[in-house]
DNA sequence: CAGTATCCTGTCCGATACTG
DNA sequence: CAGTATCGGACAGGATACTG
């Protein structure tokens, strides 16, 4: 949160928070995914101030999610492009726009996700990698991992049975 | 975002940030999922102050993620429980669990997806539903829908090539 | 073009005290 | 147990002016 920044720090969400919590900083990367790299870019596209554009862009750098790099000499500039980290992060922007699209667009969908070659569109499930399941409850849920904290742990049994209406 | 609430309205994930913006309001979705839907429960797991988790649940109400029901007359109780798109909302969370424990998970990972029946550790990823394909550059891209405003239709060619470097 | 420097407002959030 | 009421601090974010 703003200051206390309490100790979330058993929860990947939480930690995940910590560095796009913000409300710029997610639509900082999103525009960072449809090329977007200069100051200028950002700011024209957002309509945000500079100032707070600043400020986002440094705690992406620092967060590791965008890396500033030098793309002229006389003068100095600069331009600011997605991380490995940070490109990882699409399909949790994905999945965002699907929910948005899904429930928040009652005249229909502005933007959407598309087969670049076919333009077919998209629709953006989870699924676990090796076995192609649908992830969704109560087929899947939320377990303590190996760094679970007691408290974590105490919430989500590791593996064993749930208290019933509980869902991941 | 916090007065202004630019014309954000043509995207999905500005739109879906008015509601899930706040660093509480995902936080409370992720206990709500766990089964948490008292006034206590979420207190307590979070942590956060009474008068924040008023607001934050009042907010989440008003826009339909959760619904407030009573559970009790004598005296009159609430409990807030997911509704179908506050349920909905899953498949960003663990999206986001997934790159949080990939990337700021140095200890090894707290909370995981995983099988319920075999317990088994699941990799989300995601597909298009149909086909079934990894959804991911440059194969899928972003695109401007039939609701895009022209500003949005003029950064996400509806469909056709795109310049050069841009990875939506 | 790519920012930095100020100033200001709104509000998120925490802490605490109180109520049926 | 499930909140409401009030206070105060920190900071996100806006607006604007200025610089190399």
């Amino acid at each position: 949160m703003r200051h206390k920044s309490l100790n979330h720090t058993g929860c990947p969400i939480a930690r995940s928070l910590e560095h796009v919590g913000e409300w710029w900083s997610i639509l900082i990367l999103r525009d960072a995914f449809t090329g977007a790299s200069r100051f200028d870019d950002f700011q024209t596209n957002l309509g945000i101030a500079p100032n707070m554009l600043t400020r986002r862009l440094k705690t992406l750098v620092e967060s590791g999610l965008l890396e500033k790099r030098r793309y002229s000499d006389k003068p100095a500039r600069y331009e600011y492009v997605l991380t490995n980290k940070g490109r990882e992060f699409r399909p949790v922007l994905w999945a965002l726009i699907a929910w948005g699209n899904e429930h928040f667009a009652p005249e229909g969908e502005s933007i959407m996700v598309i087969d670049a070659v076919t333009g077919e569109r998209a629709e953006p499930v989870l699924v676990d990698r090796r076995t192609g399941r649908l992830l969704q409850a109560p087929e899947f849920r939320i377990a303590a991992g190996p760094a679970a904290s007691e408290r974590m742990r105490r919430r989500h049994a590791p593996f064993n049975e749930r208290k019933p209406g509980a869902q991941s």
